[in-house]
DNA sequence: CGCATTTGACCGGCGC
DNA sequence: GCGCCGGTCAAATGCG
């Protein structure tokens, strides 16, 4: 396994992604991202995570993982039968780091900081830099282990990855 | 001077 | 209906 930048590399030209500023939520192939989910729960693939290009990764590795494509109520039809497929594709990445600023070579800016009841340690919301980029990030540090850092990614880029 | 970060306020959902 | 809780906003601040 490796970045998000690896999901879009490999994924992004197979599932026909609109261009930048289309309403690309319900556009795109779920059933990719189901193929995502197994992508991303093979063990042998995330173990090769070492995305040695960037300096911040060079001791870290990835310990854990999990996804979900489709998040959301697809089965809850509150009322009239309105199902709101929210599809927000989310993986975690838990990794071990002594530094939680994993740079990835996306742009990030961070818009929030917040106390978790469960954990002890601070959560930072992350946005991508890009504009009409809906890619959302969470980083907490994992709050029994605290030489893990849980990141989460929500969103699937819609521009090509960053200039590396 | 233009940008990112910070940090408390604000907001909406949910449970009691 | 109220308060908790997680998520986001935005003004001020800091930094290049």
């Amino acid at each position: 396994m490796r970045t998000h930048s690896m999901i879009m590399a490999d994924n992004y030209p197979n599932t026909n992604i609109p261009p930048p500023g289309a309403t690309y939520e319900m556009n795109f192939e779920v059933s990719q991202f189901f193929e995502l989910n197994d992508w991303i729960e093979d063990d042998t693939l995330f173990s090769s995570f070492n995305p040695s290009g960037y300096p911040n990764y060079t001791s870290n590795e990835v310990v854990g993982m999990g996804s979900s494509s489709h998040e959301g109520t697809i089965n809850r039809e509150s009322g009239n039968g309105k199902e709101k497929k929210e599809i927000k594709d989310k993986v975690a990445f838990k990794t071990k780091s002594e530094i939680e600023i994993l740079d990835d070579g996306f742009k990030w800016r961070k818009y929030g900081k917040k106390m978790v009841k469960n954990s002890p340690n601070p959560r930072n919301y992350y946005k991508c830099s890009v504009e009409r980029c809906p890619v959302k990030k969470r980083v907490e540090r994992d709050k029994e282990d605290p030489c893990y850092v849980v990141t989460t990614y929500e969103g699937i880029h819609n521009h090509q990855g960053p200039t590396v």
